[in-house]
DNA sequence: ATAATTTCCGATAACGTTACCGGTAACGCT
DNA sequence: AGCGTTACCGGTAACGTTATCGGAAATTAT
């Protein structure tokens, strides 16, 4: 809370201008290089530190980030490690807010770092988010915007997403090879880009193969272990039980096994499972449950640099998209042959 | 990326003065009431958000807390949460930066954030940190600090922690009321407190139970899974082998868990196995885990309710320490009466 | 010696905002 | 009529920094 020192201080003490004292700081060619060497002294004696925020108003850059997540679950966490790791090098701050998957939380969140505190976004929207006013104001306001993760399909910008669409068909083209035939999925909210998109895949795998979908086994719940148990222990009350279970997410795919458990039926003999994120959990519980690794730390990684390039001006970047391909990881909970 | 609407448009678009125009934004009592409602229209319309870096330059405080984290684990995420509940309240902006539990990291974090980018910090140090001389820096400068959850000792601020030998204490009675007689403990690295204070707490309760506690059961190894793992195959070959192990992390307890297995030993008869932080995993492995809750988002919110009442200047502050008690959750690991 | 160039440095404006001081006009009071 | 008061508004400086221009002194060229 004391006083910084500044540009000023050091003029004063050397009896220079403050101009020359910057410029001596930039090394620029028209200083004498004692006054250079003078200055710098000083300025490492003073512990001399640039005002980021006189220099932002100046150039009207900030040099950082402001990154919108949902959450920060094992998978969003890593994509914002890696988002972290190439913007850090990069010489980018990284500002992170958290919308709680709250879509009012959210706009509170775009309209604080809007304040010209970043000079562009990365985002991934919440769950709860329907209308796309405020990412698209972003837009308005001409601001760099990059999607990731939960990207919004109507907003042109440079979208990192997973081939979800693959990675639905990965799993449930695993479970029918495993022999499955009534292969049920437990999916997100209705309106969550990312889970319909694994959906269509697992649809899509179901038909090739000739295989019907009953609409009992297609079952959206909230994002969230405690759901996904209710469900699941639903689906195995149904007279029509199906014999494997896809969830979207890790988080349900726990919460369908500990129905499944509870209902004393084994894994995989009884009920296949296959979940989605391959967060380390899965590979701890018994039986160990296969899914589908979506790179989070990658597609981070691959987000900054969109970024970056976006930022540099590279015009083409305007509505690229990058998709990362997953894999599954097939475990006991559906290896059955 | 385009120019922002500024104060000074108005002014000219309504032929005032930018004086006038912001009085009238922040209702002065000394503007016309038409004059306002002119001013308030226009700044709607053209959609005015003051400049937060003018306001910041000017008032010398940015409203912006920088938070220092090792990573972004379960439990720390939960206390970045809890921190950015309260700080988002309270009118702040957090701006989180994980060190990555690298001594350099951390360092590097910090010089940026003091670049008048916030006007003060919430730190959590990594367990690499040896040195302190950036976080006295911060105190040299006189810029407010909160150290929270992996505190340091010597340094005066104020702190928010677990009561992290209490931890250990009741972890370790637990144990010992079970029966168990030969508890070894994996600890973290030797320099992390908080590790160092919940071994206290159970060397503290071996000797008020009258146990000896064989020096081969006590193991230092890094907050990770794997060296856990590695650790417990050890302990459990060795020619004294414990009948229980207390992990000072449930990550720690997890790799102890599958050595355990892998071993062939059961628990808890064979083995007694107690953890901490109380993470959801615990309860889904089986046999389920017991682990001490460290009441991680409490923390978070204490941490920021700290920050806030230090910024308001209570003097009062300046060295205190709000300990929090932990809470041990019995599970069936270490269950077996 | 003079002109031309180079070397070095200072003054100013600007980024967007507000605090502070000052000023004008209208009004009310005696 | 003359004075004080009130209501309203504008100008300026300041926060810390750099880009731009211009200028003095020193050096080189003629």
């Amino acid at each position: 809370m004391e006083k910084q020192t500044t540009i000023k201080d050091i003029a004063i003490a050397l009896n220079i201008s403050t101009s020359t004292v910057s410029r001596a700081l930039r090394d620029a060619p028209d200083v004498k290089a004692e006054t250079k060497a003078a200055v710098k002294a000083l300025s490492d004696k003073l512990d001399y530190q640039p005002n980021r925020l006189a220099l932002s108003l100046l150039n009207r850059q900030t040099n950082t980030i402001g990154v919108i997540i949902p959450n920060l679950d094992y998978v969003l966490a890593t994509m914002v490690k890696g988002i972290d790791e190439v913007a850090l090098e990069a010489g980018y701050t990284v500002m992170v807010c958290q919308s709680d998957e709250s879509y009012g939380r959210e706009i509170v969140n775009t309209k604080r770092l809007l304040d010209s505190l970043v000079d562009g976004f990365i985002v991934s929207v919440s769950s709860e988010t329907k209308i796309f006013e405020h990412i698209k104001k972003i837009q308005d306001k001409k601001i760099p915007l990059v999607l990731f993760d939960r990207i919004v399909n109507n907003i042109a910008a440079p979208k990192i997403r997973l081939d979800n669409i693959d990675g639905g068909v990965q799993a449930t083209e695993h479970l029918i090879e495993q022999g499955y035939k009534k292969i049920a999925i437990l999916a997100g909210p209705e309106n969550l880009n990312i889970s319909n998109k694994r959906m269509e895949g697992y649809l899509q795998t179901l038909k090739t193969h000739g295989l019907r979908s009953d609409k009992g086994h297609i079952i959206h719940c909230d994002f969230n272990q405690q759901y996904a148990y209710e469900a699941t222990k639903e689906l195995l009350a149904s007279k029509n039980r199906p014999d494997a279970i896809f969830t979207i997410s890790d988080r349900m795919a726990i919460g369908a096994m500990l129905a499944i458990k509870e209902k004393g039926l084994s894994m995989p003999h009884d009920i296949g499972l296959v979940g989605f994120n391959n967060e380390p959990i899965v590979s701890l519980v018994t039986p160990a449950i296969s899914s589908v690794e979506m790179y989070a730390f990658e597609i981070g990684k691959a987000t900054a640099r969109a970024y970056i390039e976006m930022m540099s001006g590279a015009a083409g970047m305007s509505d690229q998209e990058i998709i990362i391909k997953p894999k599954l990881f097939i475990r006991a909970s559906s290896k059955r042959r």
